[in-house]
RNA sequence: GCCCUCAUAGUCUAACGGUUAGGACGCUGGCCUCUCACGCCGGUAUUAGGGGUUCGAAUCCCCUUGGGGGUACCA
């Protein structure tokens, strides 16, 4: 039988970093089986829908590389894949249901429900519905009255079943209520649209949040009562936010988006949630999509919720920078260095050399560009004070004068050729070239750290800035 | 409350009865070096607690504690 497997989101908001966990589990899974990946949208809950959502599904997995095999956008002979547009066929089972005995006719009000609550404030149904004559309910609904449908859950016995992650799952019956599988309005709930889209859609495994992990029994039952087979199951636990906390849709925590738009790329994204609960059994931490489906396993996937670490996913995040082509690297900064301060001014490529393996995501780069258009020739002068090199406002100032007669004369604004000359005359002065560029960099930059040294810093800015700022240093030194 | 489930450093994890408990992030010392960073070398820190079983337990069993999930006309 063919491995198919599904990502089966509600279109709710954003796509977390959970989310898409499960969604490439989901992916790496079938894949290193040579199977299909679908995706399904359950959008039964039409008061939660929210508008994008759907979109938002799609542009992630596209960025994630997760390409499903079927979907809404591309239909394979499972259709309609989105459970909105199926509300014909949960009927038609919902009703056969009825007839295999596996669920029945529940009119019940809202108010007799409420009156089912116990002192403890917990509620069970009462299967009140269920012994009602068939000749009541075939007038009841002729008459058109309101009515759901509910599972039909045996009273007594044990439904269990074998989990491919967390092992044998056992629930008894009498802890199971006969929940509502048809709404009033027609929609299936998740508890029935799951079991009847699974099966129609030939899903040979279901790999789902623990959220489910224990209401799995009850689904089986529904499989029961049809003669279905039942799938497989992966029960993934969690990714939390932190020891107590879920990852929120609600609150957008770690939401792929705000990631990419900070500058992290979406290959290390997918291979740092990848590592959130799975281990490929040795010490590799890099992997490419492909690298991911090819060792992906069953047997590395862990039992206990991940707290998301973001400090991890930048270093990882670097390490995949560091490896860009250059020419790539200039292409995914440029939008950032729009942004920052300098925009348009300089040579970003000159720039880019320096920040490849300065910055762990691309959204630092304003940051680190900034100081270039915030030179202020006041500032403070203990700058020039270097212990280790042992500099101060006294050998600046030399230094400063040396270099703007070198610049002066200078044919072409060639570095390399300065860097010669620089040393040249550091070294006839006795002047240790640490010095003599501490004091340069410093004049130039005004800054104590610059991203790069006192050469690519004078190469960025241009002869005539230095020039210019060399002098306004050399007079408020004099 | 009841049911399911989880538990190795601050974090992600390896070990599937026998290792000085391994790796990674973080933190930290050093090297490199014109500052910062990259890179390289080193260090720090872990089996939640208590009982068993066993020659031997992170690993198996029980209890406790703590965490997560379910208990909806949400998924």
């Amino acid at each position: 039988m063919k491995i198919r497997t599904r990502f089966a989101p509600s279109p709710t908001g954003f796509m977390h970093i959970g989310n898409l966990r499960t969604a490439l589990y989901a992916y790496l899974f079938a894949k290193h089986n040579d199977g299909d990946f679908l995706l399904r949208i359950e959008d039964t809950d039409q008061e939660r829908y929210v508008e994008g959502a759907v979109d938002l599904i799609y542009r992630t997995l596209a960025a994630a590389g997760i390409v499903p095999d079927e979907s809404p956008a591309n239909p394979g002979d499972c259709g309609p894949y989105i459970q909105s547009e199926r509300k014909a066929i949960y009927a038609e089972y919902a009703h056969k249901l009825v007839e295999l005995g596996g669920a029945y006719y529940c009119f019940c009000s809202k108010e007799r429900l409420e009156s089912l609550t116990d002192e403890n404030g917990n509620r069970k149904y009462d299967k009140h519905c269920l012994h009602l004559p068939k000749e009541e309910i075939a007038r009841r609904l002729a008459a058109g009255e309101p009515y759901v449908i509910r599972q039909n859950i045996p009273t007594e016995g044990i439904s269990s079943y074998e989990d491919m992650v967390f092992g044998t799952i056992s629930v008894d019956c009498k802890d199971l209520e006969d929940n509502i599988l048809l709404k009033s309005d027609g929609m299936p709930t998740y508890n029935f649209a799951n079991v009847v889209d699974d099966h129609l859609m030939r899903i040979s495994h279901v790999i789902r949040g623990t959220e489910y992990l224990s209401s799995t029994p009850k689904y089986n039952l529904i499989y029961k009562s049809f003669g279905w087979e039942p799938p497989r199951y992966m029960h993934l636990p969690p990714i939390m936010k932190d020891a107590q906390r879920k990852l929120s849709k609600r609150y957008g925590d770690a939401n792929f988006e705000d990631f990419i738009a900070k500058g992290y790329l979406p290959e290390a994204i997918v291979n740092y949630i990848a590592l959130l609960g799975w281990s490929p059994g040795d010490n590799k931490e890099k992997f490419s999509l492909a690298e991911l489906i090819e060792r992906f396993s069953v047997e590395g996937l862990g039992r206990s919720g991940s707290i998301f670490d973001e400090e991890k996913m930048r270093w990882l995040n670097g390490q995949y920078i560091r490896e860009l082509t250059k020419e790539r690297f200039e292409e995914l900064a440029k939008p950032f260095f729009d942004k920052s301060k300098i925009a348009n001014k300089y040579d970003y490529k000159k720039f880019t050399a320096l920040l490849q393996p300065r910055v762990e995501t691309l959204g630092e780069i304003p940051a680190k560009v900034a100081f270039l258009a915030e030179y202020t020739p006041d500032f403070d002068l203990n700058l020039y004070t270097n212990k280790k090199n042992k500099t101060d406002a006294t050998l600046a100032k030399t230094v400063i004068g040396i270099s703007l007669r070198l610049l002066e004369n200078c044919g072409d604004f060639d570095i390399n050729v300065l860097h010669e000359q620089f040393s040249a005359e550091a070294e006839a002065r006795n002047i240790k070239k640490g010095a003599f560029l501490w004091c340069f960099r410093i004049a130039i930059t005004g800054q104590e750290v610059t991203p790069g040294g006192a050469f690519e810093m004078a190469d960025i800015l241009g002869k005539e800035e230095c020039l210019s700022r060399l002098r306004s240093q050399l007079s408020r030194l004099a």
